[in-house]
DNA sequence: CTCGATCCCTGGACGC
DNA sequence: TGCGTCCAGGGATCGA
């Protein structure tokens, strides 16, 4: 499940891996998770990958304009794009030699000019990927709240306390923060001591500030350590992650607090799960989230 | 504004 | 072994 943290592991990879690499030609499978397909095969072929940025849990692989020597080119592209890429849950973008067969689901293939291809693979193909010129672009990337690297002090509080949403699901809420998914925001809300069914606006302003140097930490620490891998996370060199060892709300349910013994519980908050310690995180008063719905189906 | 429900999708876990 | 069922979850969307 890639955030902020297993994505930028994603991003460094792939910087050293493949910047500068020509894309020769493209290749695709399924593309009901692809914007506009047709774009990819028409653009992305004779360009170059110039950089790779993150933003939230997106990626943004730039791409270099064609100059063909000397015309202007005949597909349009002599104006700046990029390739912006969502790894959804189960999406990985690694390169592999084109000698070597595909992996299952892999539906983007972009051989290089060094005889390399980077694949995109997505089982569930929850992912996104999208051509995009200058302004598609910058307008895609508008609706995106605050960096939570680097936040600060100030704009955290008020885009936590200034609203009355559950903290949990502002915390999810990528135009509030973008890039913090369901197990960093666990992870924090522990550390913080914060139950994630609070509302925003009633966390203190002590407590605002906590919750943003905790979660500052836990990625700064999840970066280090290359990402969690729960079930399927590899980065752009085939390699898990270690963070996962260091969860210590994160579906740990009915296991020992790390500090209190108190067994963690999970509920349901803002339609995800949700592990919190009991004692550690108290529920605010009048709190009617129902603790596990115990195997509430389909309304009958 | 905020909520829950629903859908997308497949692999893996689990029950029988 | 093999089926059926449930579940995970980021994000879009829609109605309450």
């Amino acid at each position: 499940m890639p955030e902020l943290p297993e994505v930028e592991t994603v991003a460094r990879g792939l910087r050293r891996a493949i910047l500068g690499r020509r894309i020769v030609s493209v290749t695709l499978g399924k593309t009901d998770f692809i914007d506009d397909p047709v774009a990819l095969e028409q653009h992305l072929p004779g360009r170059s990958i110039e950089a790779v940025e993150r933003y939230g849990k997106f990626m943004l692989l730039r791409l270099s304009v064609v100059n063909g020597g000397g015309g202007v080119p005949a597909n349009g592209d002599a104006a700046p794009a990029s390739l912006l890429v969502h790894l959804g849950m189960t999406g990985q973008l690694a390169p592999s030699p084109a000698a070597q067969p595909c992996e299952k689901h892999t539906h983007v293939c972009m051989l290089l000019d060094d005889g390399r291809e980077l694949r995109y693979t997505d089982a569930r193909r929850f992912g996104r990927i999208a051509y995009l010129t200058e302004v598609p672009l910058a307008e895609e990337l508008l609706g995106f709240g605050a960096d939570p690297l680097e936040v600060s002090d100030v704009e955290f509080a008020q885009r936590i306390r200034g609203r009355r949403a559950r903290i949990k699901a502002l915390l999810l809420d990528q135009s509030v923060l973008r890039g913090v998914g369901n197990i960093y925001a666990d992870e924090s809300l522990w550390k913080a001591k914060i139950h994630p069914a609070r509302l925003g606006a009633n966390l203190s302003a002590k407590q605002a500030a906590t919750l943003r140097r905790v979660l500052q930490e836990i990625l700064q620490k999840a970066i280090a350590l290359r990402g969690s891998s729960i079930s399927d996370f590899l980065d752009a060199e085939g390699e898990p992650g270690e963070y996962q060892r260091h969860h210590r709300a994160y579906g740990r349910e009915g296991k020992s607090c790390y500090r209190c013994k108190t067994l963690i519980r999970r509920a349901i908050v803002a339609g995800r799960s949700s592990y919190f310690c009991p004692r550690c995180q108290p529920a605010p008063r009048g709190l009617k989230v129902l603790p596990m719905p115990g195997k509430k189906r389909k309304k009958s």
